[in-house]
DNA sequence: CTTTAGATTGACTAATCAGTCGATACGGTG
DNA sequence: CACCGTATCGACTGATTAGTCAATCTAAAG
């Protein structure tokens, strides 16, 4: 065995710091923005160690990426399938979310600028997706029981995501004073109540 | 008088070229991704001309950015102020949006990955901000008069229009073949009857 | 025709950057 | 110790880029 634990390996944490450095500098500076020079002076190593980490500029984006959309993707699941009704599940869901995001600004920033962005590799956008089919499945799920509205699956998440973005970016916006709490309960119930089938 | 008719000025159309080039080499490749060089190509001039009508790169996209707002709040308002409820303005407002957004695929996508990037100054997105007051007045004024459910005037703006452009990412993503019309009925509940004071 | 002011050009420059490479250091194994 | 694969370094290179500038063109006005 080259190592007998798993924490605490120093070429790990090279590898995080720059991931840390570029997280910050990509979404600060840009990409084309942002030399790997400075990526690695940042991150307390020379551009040769970089390069060691990740075949290319591009590599490390692509996995920058993908390690956030990971766990995004895990920060939603947290007393998952615990809750009585998809109602319920849904407003967890949403509710970690937005916690999540709030604690990490940085991240959140970095996902909707390079979502769209053409530096993110395909591939990297691709298996990032599957982080995220537990939801489609919850939808449907509400649908199926006559819950939640009749629309497409797919229309449903990127409508819900994006919503919850928006709070994510209000609470960022108005500082450190702002209840995380207080605002979700404020927020919630106009994409809750939007996505109910009409009791009537 | 230098010109007689303001239409057709040769000036303005090659200001206007630059400008065409330039919103869709940025969504395709970002800023520092497309040199100068190839905008100028693309429109037809000399690099030397670029600069003649943007002192900067940067000037160049903050007037590109301004130029798109100024359009999308334009699209927003047509037959504003002649529906006879909040809740009806509301929804033309948004049809209107969606409409002008799926016509207008690339300046979506230029809008939502340059909106919180670093390389629009400052002063363009603040100026940008004027546009969409009337809809902040038009929020208000529902929870007034008590129809839309009482939260902060920003977070409902932003939550709305992050909705919207969910919507007609949607949209764009499922291809020529999907009737916006349809989508937005379904969806449009979805954010109606979510913003609505529940009647119980 | 002459003048004048703005429009247009594209070769050029000084600067910057992604990625390489040869050298060195480290750590485990026999 | 000798060996070897990996980690680390940072100077270096070939390629690219934002912005300049001196020259040329255009067209309106006298």
């Amino acid at each position: 065995m080259t190592r007998e634990i798993a924490e605490k390996n120093p070429a790990d944490d090279k590898r995080k710091a720059i991931l840390d450095s570029a997280l910050i500098l990509f979404t600060e500076r840009g990409f084309h923005g942002t030399p790997t020079s400075l990526i690695a002076k940042e991150a307390g190593v020379a551009t040769g160690t970089l390069f060691h980490y990740f075949k290319t500029k591009e590599n490390l984006i692509g996995e920058l990426y993908l390690g956030i959309k990971r766990e995004a993707g895990g920060a939603m699941r947290i007393n998952a399938g615990e809750m009585s009704d998809v109602y319920l599940e849904l407003r967890n869901v949403a509710r970690n979310y937005v916690s999540w995001g709030v604690e990490n600004p940085a991240k959140i920033r970095f996902m909707e600028q390079f979502c769209l962005s053409p530096y993110v590799p395909d591939a990297a956008r691709e298996e990032a997706i599957s982080n995220f089919l537990f939801l489609s499945g919850l939808f449907e799920r509400g649908m199926k029981e006559g819950i939640i509205k009749d629309i497409p699956t797919e229309l449903a998440v990127k409508m819900a995501a994006e919503f919850l973005n928006a709070v994510i970016d209000y609470i960022v916006r108005q500082g450190p004073g702002c209840k995380t709490e207080r605002v979700f309960d404020l927020a919630y119930p106009v994409l809750g109540d939007g996505l109910r089938n009409r009791p009537g």
